[in-house]
DNA sequence: CTGTTAGCGCATTCAC
DNA sequence: GTGAATGCGCTAACAG
């Protein structure tokens, strides 16, 4: 492997100076600047940047510690994170946590070890490898979800303002019996919406009814579930919320499979936006999310995070946009 | 930061053994291997992964170079890629080229001056970084695309193959006018599929009409533009086969935009999976690729080259499937 | 089985 | 503005 020696006795100066001039650094003469790049040229050398990396204590890598990168959310979120990341001259570490707390906290160890320059989590839901982490006081932040009791800068969107929007939209449509499909009670996101949910009825003077709730876990499976329990209701709802895109498409599914249709037989509002939402036929009324606004946020905090790691934390909220397409037609009478 | 040293001194050992316990080398008296772990607990030791990399001349990334994580066909081939990583004790490093060879050449780069451990390619048309990868003997896997002159372990689907039972589905549906829209010329992909596309046509004895034929980018664009000059032909054609996903969105969506409907209007086959393709209404048929597979098997490969580095390359194809779904129900007398 | 020693390639003091 | 020297933290020789 050639190295910066082989550079410098090549070029008749010292290895300080070839440092100098491949880190872009001013005060050195053009001409030997010049002579140091004819030989790097002439060698073929290329800096290590492992060397690099332990020289200064830290690398440029960025880990992103997501449920699963196949989630559409995710997905775009990280589009967006890659290409922030891209432009500060940083690598992304795709790492999928399956909302599995010991994943997340095996994820963080490694940003420890391998001496990341900062991580983006969206936290499960004991978060231990968020704590781990913040007390290791590596330039992090959040995504989506809150964690108590941890100052980091956070991306959130409005989820209580978004929720209330689709549900109002469905009350307006002159619906009343309006069922939920919520997430798990420990994730901040899935109690927002729900309260978001309620606040909408709440202003229509429509009482709260627990038993038109239900709590699953953010997945496929879980929403298809949750859709049947609904549908065996003595009296089933007549509008449904579901407050994210992968239990959308599991409560679609049981529609499908009972011969039931949107919004003739149950009228729909899903959080989070889905790709080909207008393809599907109906065509799905959503609480769209900026994913890919999320992942550029984060990005960019992360960036002012590292460059001035004492600033006090600061969280940014993004809006969300109800797309009006055809699960949620108004009422029939 | 506490090192090795700090653990030897407080273990009464010599740095030499701390590591050789922490590497998990068995000869190692119990009793100090013992005191090892006892002064590595108490100290809140953690090993420094960059010096490691840094003295072994290799670290544990493994980077994967993709057009775009937003392709669903590359989502999942990434999930299947993490997935093996992670077993394996390796990170992935994730990184959109968008198809410009340009992107691809820096990534290549970075995968070189970051000592990563291996690359996942999908290469773009001039494949430049793989060219630089393949001189530098890096421990690389092609996926999805072969590339002339590179000597490499790859990962195919059987697309000539996969595309002849596609239309060869349509033409049992009694279509004879079959057009088809395929990617780019320089791409291997495009024209195997588009070449299974020929020999259906010909073991059916249907003649070969290269009006039919479109050549776009592979994208949405792409696809929806190709579509509308099919329709603006003199006689346009009663069926269609389409070798990718994103192109197959855009020619749905430039049938709905027109008020046209599959299969009634005209019959479609798209060339790999979508998800939610079951969803869509008309459900729509495709040649399924195994997409996750497809990324798992290269994670395999890539760990079997990093380990036997002068081994001959070897090829694996996988089988493509086809899900039969409501676009290509058969002709209507 | 264990300790001593050296050096991976670089960036950064500190002199000059 | 430049060069010599040092050490980041670790592992692999080698010697004992």
């Amino acid at each position: 492997m050639t190295t910066i020696y082989d550079v410098a006795r090549r070029s008749g100066v010292s290895p300080a100076t070839v440092s100098r001039v491949l880190s872009g650094r001013r005060n050195v003469d053009p001409e030997l600047s010049e002579k140091v790049r004819a030989a790097v040229a002439e060698l073929g050398y290329r800096p290590n940047g492992v060397a690099r990396n332990l020289r200064k204590a830290s690398t440029n890598l960025w880990a992103v510690v997501i449920s699963d990168i196949e989630n559409p959310f995710f997905t775009s979120l990280v589009r967006g994170l890659e290409d922030v990341a891209q432009t500060e001259g940083y690598h992304v570490v795709l790492c999928n946590s399956d909302e599995d707390p010991a994943k997340e906290a095996a994820y963080a160890s490694a940003v420890l070890t391998e001496q990341m320059a900062g991580v983006v989590v969206s936290p499960t839901s004991t978060a231990e490898g968020v704590l781990q982490l913040a007390e290791a006081k590596t330039p992090m932040v959040l995504i989506d979800r809150r964690v108590d009791g941890v100052e980091a800068d956070t991306v959130l969107v409005d989820n209580e303002h978004g929720a209330a929007e689709g549900v109002k939209h469905l009350i307006d449509g002159g619906y009343e019996r309006i069922a939920c499909i919520t997430g798990p009670r420990r994730v901040s996101t899935a109690m927002d919406r729900l309260a978001g949910y309620r606040s909408a009825l709440r202003a229509a003077g429509i009482p709260y009814d627990k038993d038109l709730v239900r709590h699953a876990d953010f997945r496929e499976a879980g929403g298809f579930a949750a859709m049947e329990s609904l549908l065996e209701l003595p009296e089933p709802p007549e509008a449904l919320f579901v407050s994210n895109n992968l239990m959308t498409v599991g409560a679609l599914e049981c529609l499908a499979k009972r011969g039931l249709r949107a919004p003739d037989d149950i009228a729909l509002v899903g959080f989070d936006d889905i790709p080909w939402a207008d393809l599907v036929v109906p065509s799905l009324t959503t609480v769209a999310q900026p994913t890919y606004e999320l992942g550029r946020t984060a990005g960019l905090l992360l960036k002012d995070r590292i460059a001035a790691p004492g600033r006090p934390p600061s969280t940014v909220t993004l809006r969300t946009e109800l797309h009006v397409r055809a699960t949620s037609a108004p009422k029939q009478k």
